[in-house]
DNA sequence: AGGATATCGTTGCAATCGCAACGATGTCAA
DNA sequence: TTGACATCGTTGCGATTGCAACGATATCCT
């Protein structure tokens, strides 16, 4: 038989590394807020923009619209995330922070961007990583 | 508020990887072999080791025991995997493929081996990138 | 205009997940 | 020896997940 070690392949490290920095980062802002990762990745993508649809965070959250929905939905109860129509589409829904929740986010990107820097220098420099995973990413399209 | 890109984000970007490359592989497996990505890793590790305990996988390919142990359940009743309690230490359960097992698992690896290579090449080289992820999981330990 | 088709967001449901607790077995110490 | 404790593998159960179907709205085509 080919030999073979599952520590050694790709996509096992990657869901490794993956697991671990996101849990690592998950619990300083789950015991703080009390949001899970979808919830995370909504407002931080609600962070870049000003008002935008679900669909929209679905596409470039590269999450399930349902994820998006059900996350909107908790965040608006939290009172972090405002939902309404859109005024020229029916269909749509509009999702914007309340001030709530942008001082949440105000708070969380800080540690966020620290987590990563710690992270990047433990593992020595850091530009490199960033340009190789960069390749990954694209070489995946 | 401080500026922030989502898909900038370390941890981010490793979720996003974990998943891309390993649904494109287990696509390539699942329909062929009817498996999960746990019994994959299962039945990997055991390729390496001639007679392992559930608990010693649970250690070494990160999974959860539980995971182990249903996976392993699900892999005997497909004729993959045979069980037998330890004669030595009457709690231990001693896990080896059997012929089909190691069947499928020579025809999966090589397809395993094929698509890393692929992915690699696509992302231009490879031996810088395995360098810099071996690394961070260093820095994760 | 109006019916067929497409898109958006939500929800019901089944599968999967992780945790905690359990029974079974083994170890150690008194 | 025997009783307390540790370890192994499994399972029950609640939470989370993904898919598929749905109602509502919009668009397209005739």
């Amino acid at each position: 038989m080919t030999e073979f070690r599952l520590d050694e392949f790709l996509p096992y490290q990657l869901a490794e590394l993956a697991s671990r920095t996101s849990r690592g980062f998950a619990d300083l802002y789950r015991k703080k807020f009390g949001i899970s990762v979808a919830e995370w990745r909504v407002v931080a993508h609600l962070s870049q923009s000003e008002e935008v649809s679900v669909r929209e965070v679905h596409e470039r959250a590269q999450m399930g619209k349902w994820q998006v929905s059900r996350a909107a939905a908790r965040l608006e109860a939290a009172g972090y995330v405002r939902k309404r129509p859109d005024p020229e589409d029916g269909r749509l829904v509009r999702l914007a922070l309340t001030g709530k929740g942008r001082a949440m986010v105000g708070e969380i990107i800080p540690i966020a961007l620290s987590y990563e820097r710690e992270l990047l220098a433990r593992a020595g420099g850091g530009d490199e990583i960033r340009k190789q995973l960069r390749k990954l990413l694209e070489a995946l399209e």
